[in-house]
Formats: C-alpha cells, sequence, structure tokens
DNA sequence: CGGCCTTTTGATCGTTCTCAATGAACGTGG
DNA sequence: CCACGTTCATTGAGAACGATCAAAAGGCCG
C-alpha cells in the first residue's frame, strides 16, 4: 500500500554540524565552507514510516535525501507485478538523484525500517556545481560508487548459483552495514524478510527459503526475530567468491 | 587474449569542433566555452582493434574515453571464469569514469567491432569541474543514464524470462543505436555474437541459442552475417513488456 | 584443404518454479 | 484472556525451464 510521501517536516534535530554520520572514519572531512553549504542546502527531515513508499517510479520528485537512519531499498516492477530489487540504501546514502538529474525516477524507494531522511532542494543543485566544484565530484562519486554496487548486483544475478547469490547478497549488506556504523557490538542484523532476498536475487520465494536454509545448516547466517543475523562473514564471501568492498572513504553530501 | 591498452595516438583527425556525434539531434549543444575546454581536454585518439581489452578490471587508468565510432561492451568475470556483461557502449558513451573517480577500475571494458576513442586526461577533471560547472553537472547525468541502463538489465535478468529478457536485450540495444545514428538505413543490426548475448543474460549458450531460435520463428529478427538485424523493434518490445528509453536529449563530453 | 569460430540440434540432467498446505509469531478487538 | 486475521517461514510434490553434454554443420580465412 502505497504511502504518498509526506511534506518535508521543518523541524531539525540533526544540524549538519552535529551530523551522526559524518564523524565515521569511512566518510571524507568536509572543509568547513562545504558543510556550511550542505546546511544551508539542507532543507530539513522528513521522518518516513516502515513500509512507506519514499519515491515512486514516474513522479518528478523537488528533493533530494540523505538517510540519517534507517533502511530502505530500490526496486522496479515489470507491468504484471514481478518485482526485482536493485540496491538498497542505509544511511549516508542518497536517494533521488537519477530524478533530479535525469527528471522523472525511473525507480521506487520504500522504506525497510522507519526512516530519517535529510532533505534537499533539487533546484539548488546547480548552486551546488557552480560554487562548491568539489561536491559536485562528491555527488559524481556517489553516482559511480552506485554503478559499481549495481555492477556487482548484475554479476551475482547473472552468473551466480542460488546459494553463492544468498551468500553474495548478506555478506554484501553486512558489510555495508558495518562500514556505516549498523552492527550492534559484533553482530549484524538485517532488517529483511525472504521475499526482499527473493526479489533481489530473482528466485521464487520458496526456492529462496530453501537456499537459506542451506546457509543456516552450513552455520553461516542465523534467522531469528524476523530478519537475518551474520554468524561467519569470511564465509559467505568464500562462499560467493566475492572479494568485499572496497575500502576507499567515502563523501557525505 | 586481452591486449594491453595502446598509447594513446596524437593525431587528431576528429577536432571537437567537427566532431561527427555532436550534430545529432540526440545531444544537447553545448557553449563555444565547454566546447573549446573539451578540445583543450582532449589529449588525442586511440585506435582499438576488435577484440581488444580497452581498460582492465583493477587497473589504475589515467584516461577517460569518449566512443567516437564503434561498438564496445563492459564486464565482469567470477574467478572461475563466468562472465557477464554488464552493459554496451557505443558512440557517445563515457568510460573509464569509475576508474577515473573512485581510483581503480571494477570491470573491463572490451571492442566488438574497431573504435575510436577520444582520449581525455584523469587529472583534468577536477579542472572540469572547478571552471565548467555545467558540464560537471553533465558528467553526473551520464554517471546518472549508466545507473538507470543498469537498473533496467537487473529487472530482466532478474525477472523475465528468457524469452523475454532476449527480446529486451535486442531491443535495447536497437533502440540506442538507433538513438545515435547507428541505423543504415532502416535496418539495425547488432555486431554481437550469441556468446555475448548469453553473457548478457545470463543464460547458457545452447538456451540462447533456441531462445533467439524462437525470436527468429516470430519473425521479430533476424539472424544474418555473423550479428543480429531487427525486424519487428515493436513486436520486442511489446513481448518484453519494455516501454523504451526516455527520449532527453543528453550531454557529449 | 584444414583449422577455427560460431551456430545448430538432440538428449538427458538438475536446478528452480509453481502449487498447495501447514505452522509460528504477532497484534487487535471482543 | 482468547479468537481471529495477518504476515512470514517452512515443507513436499510435481512440473517446467534452463544447464550440460555431445556432436555436427556452416562460414571464413590462411
Amino acid at each position: 500500500m502505497p504511502t504518498p510521501p509526506e511534506r518535508p517536516v521543518s523541524v531539525r534535530r540533526y544540524p549538519c554540524e552535529k551530523c551522526p554520520l559524518r564523524p565515521l572514519k569511512i566518510f571524507r572531512e568536509f572543509e568547513p565552507k562545504e558543510l556550511a553549504f550542505i546546511s544551508r542546502f539542507k532543507k530539513g527531515e522528513l521522518a518516513v514510516d516502515k513500509g512507506a513508499t519514499v519515491l515512486v517510479e514516474g513522479s518528478h520528485s523537488a528533493h533530494l535525501y540523505t538517510v540519517l537512519t534507517g533502511w530502505g531499498f530500490r526496486y522496479k516492477l515489470l507491468s504484471d507485478g514481478r518485482r526485482q530489487i536493485l540496491n538498497y540504501v542505509m544511511p549516508g546514502d542518497l536517494i533521488g538523484l537519477q530524478g533530479s538529474v535525469m527528471g522523472e525516477m525511473q525507480h521506487s524507494v520504500e522504506a525497510l525500517s522507519s526512516m530519517m531522511l535529510c532533505v534537499f532542494q533539487r533546484e539548488e543543485l546547480n548552486e551546488l556545481y557552480s560554487n562548491h566544484p568539489g561536491l559536485g565530484y562528491d555527488i559524481t562519486w556517489i553516482a559511480a560508487r552506485e554503478e559499481q554496487m549495481l555492477d556487482e548486483n548484475l554479476l551475482s544475478v547473472g552468473r551466480r548459483s542460488a546459494l553463492e547469490r544468498a551468500a553474495y547478497l548478506i555478506a554484501f549488506l553486512g558489510s555495508r552495514a558495518k562500514s556505516v556504523g549498523l552492527n550492534g557490538s559484533q553482530k549484524l542484523n538485517l532488517p529483511i524478510t525472504q521475499q526482499h532476498i527473493a526479489d533481489t536475487l530473482g528466485l521464487s520465494l520458496v526456492h529462496t527459503n530453501k537456499t537459506i536454509r542451506k546457509l543456516i545448516n552450513r552455520k553461516l547466517v542465523l534467522w531469528r526475530d524476523g530478519g537475518c543475523e551474520i554468524v561467519d562473514i569470511e564465509g559467505l564471501m568464500q562462499l560467493a567468491r566475492w572479494e568485499g568492498l572496497g575500502e576507499a572513504r567515502r563523501p557525505l553530501v
């Protein structure tokens, strides 16, 4: 049940100067001037409920968002309802760039948990490019990183077996979550259902279930509390023949 | 047989002012200042033989290329040799942006036909962003477009049947080729083997052959002269439930 | 002519899908 | 507190799609 996007709340509980994400070592440091611009660029915060639709394919959104907290996913639908999840979004990720740059969203975004988003005004992107070329470069960097993740996903869906695919996906999400500090102590808990995994891997729900059971039997993951917990990420990576994400520091807009 | 990238030839048979691509209606018009910068940004031309490797996964290329003529494809390999073709490149496309922006190529690029590439110096990207924000924005635009194509491909490989996938791919390549004027008269001829199609769709070669035969029997395509000829692109799109590419004019760097 | 690459075909195998049903966990309203 | 609906996970059986194996045919080029 798609919920229409809320209008941004104007309350700003997280001023950019006190951004909880920025101190993470994975993000590059910003010049004070850049930070000041970002702070001005930011129009407010938007709270999104679990299950709500953040952006809809075909819409012309006037906004660009950065995820502050929570998880979501990008997906596309075929006209008969088949769904393909393209990628997941988590804290620090930019959403809606495609719509901002190319005019119309070609995919939808849904919240996997409740989320808090920073809201930016699409029109001011031009000013960003004009006055802060470093930030413009950063946006390209972010787009290139998204492309890299998609390449990896496409390799997986196209050429890995069901078991390898599942192992890859879980290791991939675990690595990303860890890099933004989403691991309570050591254990990574992914807030996704098996239906999400199926729609990401291009498999049926039933076969996905049987595949995950194999991962559980191999003591690579656990399934509890309605989500997936990673036990042995090294084992998952080895099974999937996956090298892991690059460790480069990245920009946070 | 991967051929190491040649060093750029300095001969410039195609000065930017006389670029054969720029007049095409699909590309947006550039300011004289922008054109002058691009012309200075361009370091030369590189001729690549059919079958040669243009960029290698893992390498740190100092160059960024725009395709002037010819076809190629981007791909990734698993350690046991399974290959996934990620996307195709044709005139007007930028290649190597990932390597330029993020430091290391995460995929390889191979020439499907002989190609002519415009060579740009990676280091000068910063100057581009600083002095020509409009061009910086364009590069982001190009990256977002690539992401959009990948989304579409991922949907296809993940959720379409073999027949739909093949129809989608051929229609997709045909549409792109047409938009850059690669249709000799009306007929579109794609210079790819069935092995390429198989590696793009995530299918085996044998099954790909049988699938293409069905398309031929339905009079949607022909196969001749070692390549694919499109007969009925509407029929292909309908079979794949594909809406077609957006018609927006795009930048050409 | 002989060798290579690509396409084609048939036969069999196995992975994954579909259908159908059940079970477990949770929240809600009576 | 319990009955009920809902969502998500699980299981079995049979069917279908696509993979693999093997072989041959066609085209191209030296």
